[in-house]
DNA sequence: CCGCGGTTCAAACACTTGTTTGACATATGC
DNA sequence: GCATATGTCAAACAAGTGTTTGAACCGCGG
């Protein structure tokens, strides 16, 4: 018993493993199913725990479902294209046209892959599920992930196309952060249309697909 | 009363006043906040019927959203793109490569615009979220709509694009219909980001941007 | 040992869900 | 008139929903 029993420290917050497991369970039900067709008791017995462990842990199901929001949310900006955005060797590329629109087609592929990796399937759903069904918490993942993006995104867009009006510029890049998100949301048709095993395997003909090396016309 | 009511014919089925009201009520409510979200409750108040109703002319909720998918997808056959795709002319045009990509955007064109059509608002909506959230009669739209569609655009992107492998040519039209599909539900977003107070305005701009005349390179 | 805060649990609660019932109204055919 | 079929309605039903309760458990410090 002692050598595989959770044993929390003595008087720390004990990093309760249901709360993470119920946010686990949670994110995946959620993200499959969406918020109404999940019930509470879906993701207790998912999460092999009670159900008011629910209210003890985040107080209701509404809540837990912003927990889920912010769960996905930090991570992405901590480890996925939120760490890239920060990294200055990205910025300094993209002071040329040319280097622009090479940083576009990086940044796509690195959104692609990490949107990709198995361990991120989950969120990834989730995260498009809210996107494209503007789900209950749109508001916190705007602040949270797509403004940091899209503001990036734009100053970008606007090197690599010569745009000038910002407003312009921040529309052609919405377009394109759109695009990939729904091209993710449909990647099971498109793979299964395209003969794909693993679209994983594909990812340079995605991006080309999403913003080729040589884009038709100004609009 | 006799100015105003219904009557229904003599011996006929008198064509209940009660069951269109209550397809379009359903309609509207599934395509605005899916399956789950909305209760017959929801969906005969708006109606202004009884809950027994539904029983009555549908079966169950199942039955009568089964009953939505149906009449959207016939009317989309008879009215919308279906029309168009048996029209000859469309088919003559489609004989030499530039001919068909005319024919393509001439098709993505007439799509938006039924698509948009404000008294189509319901009902594309509610298709839009069957397709895109793969929800429970995907098949029945599959065979009764997106079978006709994906058919004939996989001849025009074949001759247009001359592409020859059969199944490459369909992925390729998938991709192309999915696309539109896609464009269609984050339109609001698209509005927004662009400046456009009516996208009805702008069918040319998207037209453009889901098939250039120019298209990119190969695949 | 005792009490305490943190945590889990089975059971129950109040409410909503889809569905069903039985009565009622109206119109048609004999 | 009478029987039948069609359509509508308020009320109730059984199952499922999110939420709450109160007791129990655990490891710790007194």
């Amino acid at each position: 018993m002692s050598t595989l029993a959770f044993h929390p420290p003595a008087n720390a917050p004990p990093v309760s493993d249901t709360r993470q497991r119920l946010l686990a369970s949670a994110i995946r039900l959620f993200g499959a199913h969406g918020f109404d067709a999940t019930t509470v008791r879906d993701i207790v017995e998912d999460a092999g725990q009670n159900v008011s462990a629910i209210k003890y842990h985040f107080g209701s199901k509404e809540d837990l479902f912003d927990a889920c929001t912010r769960a996905v949310a930090d991570r992405l900006r901590q480890e996925g294209a939120g760490a890239l955005i920060r990294d200055g060797a990205w910025r300094a590329q993209a002071t040329t046209p040319d280097g622009a629109r090479d940083t576009i087609r990086a940044v796509i592929r690195v959104v692609l892959q990490d949107a990709m990796r198995p361990d991120r399937a989950d969120e990834s759903r989730f995260l498009r599920r809210e996107i494209i069904h503007t789900g209950r918490r749109a508001d916190l993942l705007f602040d949270h992930v797509l403004g940091e993006h899209l503001a990036f995104m734009t100053g970008l867009v606007d090197m690599a196309e010569g745009i000038g009006d910002p407003t312009r510029a921040r529309a052609r890049a919405l377009a394109i952060i759109l695009q990939v998100v729904l091209l993710l949301s449909s990647m099971h048709i498109l793979a299964l249309g395209m003969g794909w095993s693993a679209a994983s395997d594909h990812i340079a003909d995605i991006v080309d697909a999403v913003y080729p090396i040589h884009q038709p016309g100004g609009t």
